[in-house]
Parts: C-alpha cells; sequence; structure tokens
DNA sequence: CAAGAATATGAAAGCGTTTTTATGATAAGA
DNA sequence: TCTTATCATAAAAACGCTTTCATATTCTTG
C-alpha cells in the first residue's frame, strides 16, 4: 500500500541502498541515476516512513515545547506567542508537540529517542526536577523565560527585573510618589524579579513604600480586581498602581471603574507582558513589553543548530537577555 | 546505553520475546514471569522505543491539533481552549503536534505513518484541500467547529447559527429596532452562519435592515474598532450592535469611548465567543458563549476511540452539535 | 500411565530505513 | 597487457520491537 524505497528501487532498476543514498543525496552516486530515483519518488508520492529512519538514525525529528502548566497561570496570548515564535523557526518536517509538565505523572515518556530537543518556557521553579530529568536523558534542552541557576543549561529571558524598574521609573517621573503593586502567583521567579525591579527603582529614587501598598496577587484578573477593591478601602489609597501582568491591571482597572472611579485621573497603572488587549483597554494600558515570541524564535533556532550539529550545547551557555520596552499610552497621569 | 527489552531479557533470563509480551499483558504469560519482568523494567526506567513499535505496529501515537492558521485570524483564547481540551483527554504516551495548515508548502508530511488521528480546529473553506488529502491518506480525522459537506467526515461544530440568533433576539426583546452587525473575516464559514442566524432573527421579529448596519470585519479588534467609526457617521446610527467575535466587539466599545458615547447607553453591544476577557471589560460584555474546549474534548475521545478499535470511523458521521449559550452581563441596555 | 490438550516460552522473521562492508566496472599507470 | 586505484552500486547488518510459528512443558483424562 504505502511506498517504500524498495518500490523505487525496483521500478529504477537499482538496489534500495542506491535510492536510499539518492535521496540522502550521498556525493557517491551518478548525478544521472539520482535525478532517475528523485523523480520516480516524487512520481510516487513517497514519503520516508519516520519510524524506520528514527530507529536507526536515533532522531525523532521532534521537538517538545513544553509549559509549567496549560491550564494554570498561563495567559492565553503568553501562550500563542511562544507557539507562533517556535513555529516560525522549525521546518516542516519537524514535529512540535506542546505539552504542560504538569500532564505528567512521571517522566519515563520523556526520553531521548522522542525529543531531539526540548523548549520550556519556565514559570516555575517547580520545574527544575523535569529539568533534571531531561538533562540526564541527554536531550538538549532550553529554558525560556526563567532564570536557571545552573550554568549547564541553555537560558533565554527577558529582563523582567529591568522591566519593572521601567514602570516603576516612569511613575516616578511622571510626579508619583505613592505607588502601589500587585505582585504575581507567589513561588513564580517573575513574581519575585518583577518585584524586585520595582523596589529597586523606587530605592533608587527615594520613595517610600508602604507595606498596604504590596499586594498578593495570582495572575489572574479576577485577583487584580480583588486587590484594586482591598486598595481602594485604604485611609490613603496610592496614586499609581503596578500591576505585574496585565491580566490583572486590567481586573484592577475594572474594580476601579465599579467604584465610580477613573483611570488615569483617580488612578495610573501600568501593567506587564503586553498582551494583545493591553492597547483594546479604555484607557488603553501602559504596559511592559515582553518580547515572547521573539524568545521562543531565537530559543528554537538554537536548539536546531544543537541538533543539526552545527552548535555544542557548550556554545549557548551564557544566558541570553532580551530587552522589555516600555509601552506608554494613556494609563498614567503626571501629577503636579 | 539506553535499555532495552533485550537487556531486560537477560537479567529476567527469559526472551526478549517473553519481556515484549509481559510489557503488552499478553495473557499467554505466567502471571508470576510478569511481575518479575515489569519489576526489573520498572528499576531499568525502561521506556519502550516508540519507533521500533511504530514501525512494526504501524501506529504513531501521535494525534495532530491543526488549525486553519496560527498567526491569522485566530484569537489566542479561542487557541488555547482548544488545547486544553484535547490534551485534557489524550494519555501521557501520546504526543499532541500542533500546527496551523498554512505553515505547510505541500502535505506530503502529512502521512499515515505519522499521525495516528487528526482534529482540525476549520476556520475557513480552504481547508478542505487538506481534508481531502488526509482523507485519502486514510487518517482518521475529525473536523471541528466548520460544518464540512460531506458526511464521509465526522464533524463536531457549535451552533453558531443559533448563537447568533439568541444574540439578535435578545436585542429585540430588549427593545431595539435599529440593529448593525460587524461581521467576521470574510470567507470563514463561521462568519457566514453568525451572519445568516442573526439577519434570520430579524426577519423572524419583522426588524427591518439597513444595509448601511452591515459591516465586514476581519475578527481583529482593529476592525471592530474602525468598524465603529464608520457606525458613528451614519445619519442615523443603530442602537445596538452585534460583532461577529468578542476581539471586535472590544475593538468597537473602545471606538465608542474614543467619540465620547457610552455602552450601553447610548449603544449595546452584544459579541460572540466568550474570551475570558469579556467579563472583564466595561461594561461586562454580553456575549454568546461558544463551548471550545469542550468541542475538542469530545473530538479527542471520538478520534481516540476510533483508533483504539472500539469505534468504527463510520459510527461518528453524523454531525454533532454542541449548544451555544448567551452570556447576559451589562452591555445591553432596555429601550423605551 | 500414556497420549493428547492446554499452557508457557523461545526462535525467527519482518517492519523500512541507514550504514558498513563487499564487489564489480571502469580508468589510469607501468 | 596487466595491475592498481577510483568510482558506482549492491549485499548485508543493524536499529528495537511485535508477531507468527514452532517447541517444550505441564495438565487432563480415559
Amino acid at each position: 500500500m504505502t511506498v517504500t524505497i524498495k518500490d523505487i528501487a525496483k521500478l529504477a532498476n537499482v538496489s534500495h541502498t542506491t535510492v536510499s543514498r539518492a535521496l540522502n543525496n550521498s556525493p557517491f552516486i551518478k548525478e544521472k541515476t539520482k535525478q532517475n530515483i528523485l523523480s520516480i519518488a516524487k512520481q510516487l508520492n513517497y514519503s520516508p516512513n519516520v519510524h524506520a529512519r528514527g530507529l536507526v538514525s536515533q532522531k525523532s525529528f521532534t521537538i517538545g515545547l513544553f509549559f509549567t502548566s496549560l491550564t494554570e497561570g498561563t495567559s492565553s496570548s503568553f501562550f500563542v506567542d511562544a507557539l507562533k515564535g517556535v513555529n516560525s523557526v522549525i521546518t516542516e518536517n519537524y514535529h512540535l508537540v506542546v505539552r504542560g509538565i504538569d500532564d505528567f505523572h512521571d517522566y519515563t515518556t520523556i526520553h531521548k529517542q522522542r525529543y531531539d530537543g526540548i523548549l520550556l518556557m519556565s514559570q516555575s521553579e517547580h520545574d527544575e526536577a523535569f529539568i533534571h530529568h531531561v538533562k540526564k536523558q541527554g536531550i538538549p534542552i532550553i529554558v525560556l523565560n526563567r532564570r536557571v541557576e545552573s550554568n549547564q543549561v541553555m537560558n533565554i529571558l527577558a529582563d523582567d527585573g529591568e522591566g519593572a524598574y521601567q514602570a516603576a521609573h516612569y511613575f516616578i517621573q511622571q510626579g508619583h510618589k505613592q505607588i502601589a503593586i500587585i505582585e504575581g502567583k507567589e513561588g513564580f521567579k517573575s513574581t519575585q524579579e518583577r518585584k524586585a525591579g520595582f523596589l529597586q527603582a523606587l530605592i533608587d529614587h527615594h520613595v517610600p513604600m508602604k507595606k498596604e501598598y504590596m499586594i498578593t496577587g495570582d495572575y489572574h484578573m479576577k485577583s487584580g480586581y480583588e486587590s484594586m477593591e482591598a486598595l481602594l478601602t485604604l485611609d490613603d489609597p496610592p496614586t499609581a498602581l503596578f500591576c505585574s501582568n496585565d491580566d490583572m491591571a486590567i481586573g484592577a482597572m475594572n474594580a476601579l471603574f465599579a467604584k465610580g472611579k477613573r483611570c488615569p485621573d483617580d488612578l495610573s497603572i501600568i501593567g506587564f507582558d503586553d498582551i494583545s488587549f493591553s492597547s483594546y483597554t479604555t484607557p488603553a494600558l501602559t504596559t511592559v513589553k515582553k518580547p515572547i515570541e521573539k524568545m521562543c524564535a531565537l530559543g528554537a533556532e538554537a536548539i536546531l543548530s544543537v541538533i543539526n550539529g552545527e552548535k555544542q550545547e557548550e556554545d549557548h551557555m551564557e544566558k541570553v537577555y532580551v530587552h522589555t520596552e516600555l509601552m506608554i499610552r494613556d494609563s498614567v497621569k503626571k501629577v503636579q
């Protein structure tokens, strides 16, 4: 039924070995023979059997794109951007497999013969066990988005701290002195880094911080909404609010509206991520853009170059930082 | 290096045949032998070589999740919901491969030995060529979201027409008579169905339709924004607006605000899809909920049952409709 | 207790490739 | 003309598994 190299061999009157070589354009084959074989293959709509090939060549032509979780803590645009980035780089004959780490009970199926390489969009330190397993299997892995301390792991990062610093700095430039923060999900590295960058800007510019101005969220809109409600009950509410992601910023904005207040007149808001909705809120949300798609494209290129033997995994061991950018829109007011 | 059934065989002092049988729990194996082999396998962290297995069993343990396009016309939440739905159903040992049809130059790599089954989240009639190819290869396929006329194809659909009908009907119930529509991307089936359902409701309730009230969008927020601007220049602007998806509804809402008008006081709006942002706009968007995740889960189950031989593809040939639901929130005002 | 039936295991073939090794044909050198 | 080097192709082995067919062992039963 399905056509194999043996079928082609028969028609071309050569051995299947010759066909294999012609298809992989080995130099030891006469040009004429090769062309003949190629044309027959095309005519028969031949497609090599991936399993047979994989069995002998020990390659799977499969790249894994893993997330910490598919269901939790990942905003959908984040997700899609990552997929697009990887997808734009890998060629047709590669399989891109998408999964969440938390889908697995154990890691026995994460095996070198199944994945030529793995991209991990990491959002939590709990991913370490997974990374360790993958490294142990000898699968090339590149961790995106979250800093991994080991210098044995390829790492591409957005400078979250820098981005948060930019946001806080912008508030200060605009004259704000009472600046609050809604933090991300506890335990996430991004949560810590953004908070740290934010606080550093306040310190550097001698802006005092109140304990009541620091609220823990979980990256969901709902928590932004609820945190905002809490802030509004304060005797001395802030004039500016930095949210650790856009979802929470939008939630917060909405809570503000629900209380009859206005943005940016009553409160200025900055988000983080620049999801596609940010430019369509009212007012349009000023936010820190994180180049997810670019990071993933870079990551995919790096992993492919390792797979194809063009580079060694060791050549990629420095941390690569991709710059964040403050997207200034309409949700911040200049005071005084 | 990697452990094979032969290694296990040696340790267990049996033939590799016996190991294979024990691992696949064949009934012809003594319980004691089997347990022994299983424990050794576990101890060695054995994981079967997918290629070897696939080569002989002609299975790939790979499910393809295809979209019309990864980059165009697909809102990100739509995307993620689909992934979640499929993912919740398939087991660990399956590979889920995600791709856009438009990523492919030709379909030679879409081959039976590479995919045990394919789920197509279809958004355009241009997908027919792909569907045809897949059918010809003998790969079980299930088309989601878009009605395919052939009764040789498994099909799971949301009743888009019904949903649009509900939306228009609700407008009419609330007393609206001047109802506009921003349509989706041209050529998409969903665009046509939603429009048809919308118009049908107007017809059934004797509400006249003006040509200027029908504007073609492309499912992106920007087109919603621009279409709204156009509507506002009309001498006799509508009091209600149905948008073919939420993204455009949000864009439209924003254009309304930009002109200093208010929703729903000056204009009532209903969207379609119920993306996660819909409940966090101000006002919260009334919209038609489309159960993407559920559809995909159903689809995945169906395809798995076919793959596992529990059902025949023929058993699934009726069109399955999943009901839409009108999510009533705050963006529609009762008039008079 | 012998003989056939039932049960448990093993040997070998085969899946479709790539790769290593062998062989035949042609060209070059003496 | 004969040997040797070069080139093009073929034969065979290997990848790790499943499955068919054969064989050894144990169990029935008259």
